[in-house]
DNA sequence: CCTACCGATCGGTAGG
DNA sequence: CCTACCGATCGGTAGG
């Protein structure tokens, strides 16, 4: 009944009896399988957690078998990690394209329009669509090894340090006061705490927080 | 060779020969079991996550066997509750009474000075001595029921509301900008994050993070 | 990437 | 509160 000829797309026939047809070489070998691992990886260790999800979970959600996503990450770990680095790397790069950007349309950003930029850019990051990976990578990196642990504050520091030189400049300025480190780290908390109240669509936008932010952070608003 | 004579601390036969001798009256019915499974839970719970620990860890760390728990309370979510009811609470009771001292010391207290009591209240119970019921709270409600979410968020509504005429009495004085529930949430959020990096006893005290807070948050200091 | 499977662990319970 | 236990689930693997 369930003993179908054994052929591929192309309609010749394949080697192997088991398992569900290949794709054509377009959509195979390009890694789409491990993005699909990644993005319901994601979604699911950021709705309930690393250790409250099961490797089955997630392989379900990517539409493949308990054992598959094994064939593609070492362990629950490793993918953990991947989730992580991922979403870093893609946080990084939209944060150098978004101060680019804007350096390019406005000469001379002044160090105010500098942290819109960047808070903006976080808050998008964080809250807005597809953006699962930073808040996985904020609040479960005590799943991770050591080791991991280390690759991923690598990028992390690579991240925050674009926002240092712009704290400083509104600090020499006055528009900032106290300990910058302290007030990177708070600022970061205010920022990052949203991930557990906003509600995409409701009542506030992400601009209506960077603003926000902007006016209980800095004096003398221009 | 084990089976020694089943008497009880006063030297009388006991009618039941297994288990662990019994506490004197004065060491049992008081809730004490129950205080160590929740201390240990909490404890736990932060460090490792409430899906990451099992109720085996529990019960080793409260010095009882794998079974025991389910007698003090009926599912391992309910601990986790529990953990978190009991945390709120000395929260709610401390912010009371630092309030009131505050009050009586020095007559007629600023708004600033409230602020700077909640502020520093608020990293004691975060971040000070016998301190995981909070963070637990904070990190892992996810993985409650929606009856005891309520139940949660009931106490955390009553914690917080005390804030409200204390940022409200500073926003019509000019000392704080925008939004007061935005600026709430953001306030909340930049101490919460402490969580995630404050070390005790390093560079940093309680007093410096609250200084830090207030410098940050309010305009025109005086 | 699937099938079939394993050993370990887990939350929870009956009975005392 | 302990003993002894159960069914379910989990991370992971061998072999194809």
């Amino acid at each position: 009944m369930n003993a179908q000829t054994p052929t591929g797309d192309d309609g010749e026939p394949r080697k192997r009896a088991r398992g569900r047809p290949r794709k054509t070489a377009n959509e195979r070998d390009d890694g789409n399988r491990r993005q699909d691992l990644l993005r319901a990886a994601a979604r699911l260790f950021r709705q309930q957690g690393f250790a409250a999800t099961s490797t089955r979970d997630i392989a379900t959600a990517a539409g493949m078998r308990s054992g598959s996503p094994f064939y593609h990450f070492e362990n629950k770990e490793a993918l953990l990690a991947a989730v992580m680095l991922e979403g870093m790397q893609r946080a990084t790069g939209r944060q150098a394209g978004a101060m680019q950007a804007a350096a390019v349309a406005g000469r001379a950003l002044s160090a105010r329009d500098c942290l819109r930029v960047l808070v903006r850019n976080h808050l998008e990051v964080l809250l807005g669509a597809e953006s699962d990976f930073i808040p996985v990578m904020l609040y479960e990196w005590r799943s991770l090894s050591e080791v991991q642990r280390q690759a991923v504050n690598e990028l992390r520091r690579e991240y925050e340090a674009v926002w240092v030189p712009v704290l400083q400049a509104l600090h020499d300025r006055g528009e900032l006061q106290g300990d910058t480190s302290l007030a990177r780290l708070m600022l970061f908390g205010a920022l990052n705490w949203a991930v557990q109240w906003f509600e995409p669509g409701r009542k506030k936008s992400l601009d209506d927080l960077t603003e926000a932010a902007l006016q209980l952070f800095l004096k003398e608003q221009g």
